[in-house]
DNA sequence: ATAGGTTGTCGAAGCGCTTCGACAGCTTTC
DNA sequence: GAAAGCTGTCGAAGCGCTTCGACAACCTAT
């Protein structure tokens, strides 16, 4: 293991010059800043992390947590956590992969240690547990939570109160009104809605509720008749789904699909009932561009910005460590792209 | 900021007495260990992590390194890093995720840093470049590298010459070759295989062919009639493959298929030539068991045991780190679950 | 009773880095 | 031409922990 002072003694300069020379804190004339740098590739020096860390108490890394449970959307979750990582490294951090199963406990762990500058959670329920530790210090008082140096950290998705909390998510409110509008503009009138599994919604992950919640304000606006019925993913569970909705409304002509293992065998059952996608029936998905293009029909979608949003999170995260304070929420746009799976509601 | 030193303060003890309790590496009497425990208790105390590391020269993380694209098995890759997560944990270490986009330098980097105490590679393929950096100080002499420390890893994957390595994976040639057998057992003569995307072959990684060697050998043995066409995902790609596959031997009644996003276009496609699975058609898929059972047909399939391979990394890596050294090769036996994509071939 | 073990605790050194204050040698300013 | 300001470098302190050797206190065996 090669040493500072080994570089320094090496370049014939005072180790502190070395640290200098690393961090550009203090000017260092070109001759001197060259010869460090050779001695450094000469070397094949690396700085040690964890002294590093201990004398500057920064450790340059990221904590990410992830969901524990692969239920949803997971293509999306790896999208994000390669882009977080990605990222991270432009801007000289690493990422710490932490899993939703500690809970709270990861929280404390690492704030508490030092381990992390930073956190970044996906996943984030209306009233997670988490969050308490993550307000900075506001109104409550001091003691609040045990984590006095308030731990910087950005949400990707959006709890139900966001005070003191920095968030980064889709729209999912304009989200669901762009789906309804689309499919009213061609003139449909009943439209169902297959949306995430049950667990989803009991566990009150605010994505949902808010697509649904875009979807129904905009669709009363507009005259439409909503059904909404969750869905777990899969051919079955989608045929019963959709035996149900059609009993219950058979003049149904558009769908809004939420749930992305439920695209798949909807178009193959719709097929099967001789209902032709888009001439008797609309669907519109909210999924990654991949399912949208990928898909036996290629699906008119608002796309989920997976990347965009982990870029952002890191650079709103980043801002907060070196000082300059992000912005609070940050909703991206939706964006419909029309393709073959929508067209004109039939006349009848 | 809690330190060790105040919990010492506070439990009236010293300093290095906090630490014989917190690492057991000394023995302490029950009853100073008790009053440390609630001093560490009462004060919210967490040994910071850099100052351990430093002291300690171990971090107790462990490097993940994933593959940049998103070219294919997602699920697999996100189902391995959190098994990898989880298992890493339950051992007291954090993973550290690194993309493949750094290569070797990425080795080079945390290697050297001591950010980590070892690593866990995935996506390896036959002559991967990091490879070098990895293989312990044998033959080559010592300063073959540059990293002489050699770090500790396992490789989720299997190179081309594993020498000096640790590798956990499933046996994807015997997965082939179960695949063939099945069909051959059932009565199929033409076999058609629909691998992965091209770019997944060009780039050498080893289970594409590993897989095929398995399906070419043993479908040799027993006399079956083999062809191999590689596959993007998606439905157009696909359609294109099978017309071309039905062109070339319209006697084809078996379908082995590695490329999971090809498996739903593949059952709608035969679906749509009025082709019947399992009566006139026979399809075997290589694939996560949730995609086999999710699918329209539930697919007879080999499952692709991720969990299990990022849960035996770790352990194979965690025995190595505590100087117990672990096998070199683990080759998971395949299994080959009968579903109802599958069934006897028709007579001609 | 005495030499030799154990057991439980402490003090101090040191891991490799950052950072502060000091200062030598310049240049600028009135 | 002295005061004031830069610039570039160094030395030393210290970040919070682990770990080694020392040693007091006790417990055996002779």
């Amino acid at each position: 293991m090669v040493t500072l002072a080994e570089v320094a003694q090496h370049a014939g300069v005072s180790a502190s010059t070395v640290s200098y020379v690393l961090s550009g804190k203090r000017s260092i004339s070109a001759n001197t800043r060259q010869r460090v740098e050779r001695s450094i590739r000469e070397l094949g020096y690396h700085p040690n992390a964890g002294a590093r860390a201990l004398a500057s108490s920064r450790s340059n890394i990221i904590a990410l947590m992830v969901p524990l449970r692969t239920d949803m959307y997971v293509p999306v979750m790896m999208e994000i956590a390669i882009a977080v990582a990605t990222t991270a490294r432009t801007h000289g951090y690493d990422v710490l992969l932490l899993t939703g199963e500690e809970g709270p406990d990861a929280v404390r762990r690492v704030s508490g240690s030092g381990l992390a500058d930073g956190m970044i959670l996906m996943d984030v329920e209306l009233d997670d547990e988490r969050l308490p530790l993550l307000r900075d210090g506001g109104a409550p008082g001091r003691a609040e939570s045990g984590v006095g140096d308030d731990q910087p950290a950005v949400l990707i998705g959006l709890p139900a109160d966001t005070t003191g909390l920095t968030c980064v998510d889709l729209d999912f409110k304009a989200t669901g009104a762009l789906c309804v509008e689309h499919l009213a503009t061609l003139g449909h009138r009943d439209v169902a809605v297959i949306g995430e599994a049950p667990a989803v919604y009991e566990r009150h992950t605010g994505f949902a509720e808010r697509t649904l919640d875009g979807l129904r304000s905009r669709g009363r606006e507009l005259g439409l008749r909503l059904l909404h019925r969750p869905c777990e993913g899969g051919y079955d569970a989608m045929a019963a789904t959709l035996a149900r909705i059609l009993d219950e409304r058979p003049g149904t002509t558009g769908f809004v699909v939420q749930n992305e293992s439920a695209v798949e065998p909807l178009l193959a059952l719709l097929r099967q009932q001789g209902r032709a996608v888009p001439e008797d029936v609309s669907v519109v998905a909210i999924c990654p561009e991949q399912v949208a293009v990928q898909a036996s029909v290629r699906l008119t979608s608002v796309a989920i910005p997976a990347q965009e949003m982990g870029r952002h999170a890191v650079e709103q995260l980043v801002a907060k460590l070196d000082g300059r304070g992000g912005d609070e929420v940050v909703l991206l746009a939706p964006e419909l792209t029309v393709r073959a799976s929508s067209g004109p509601a039939p006349v009848q």
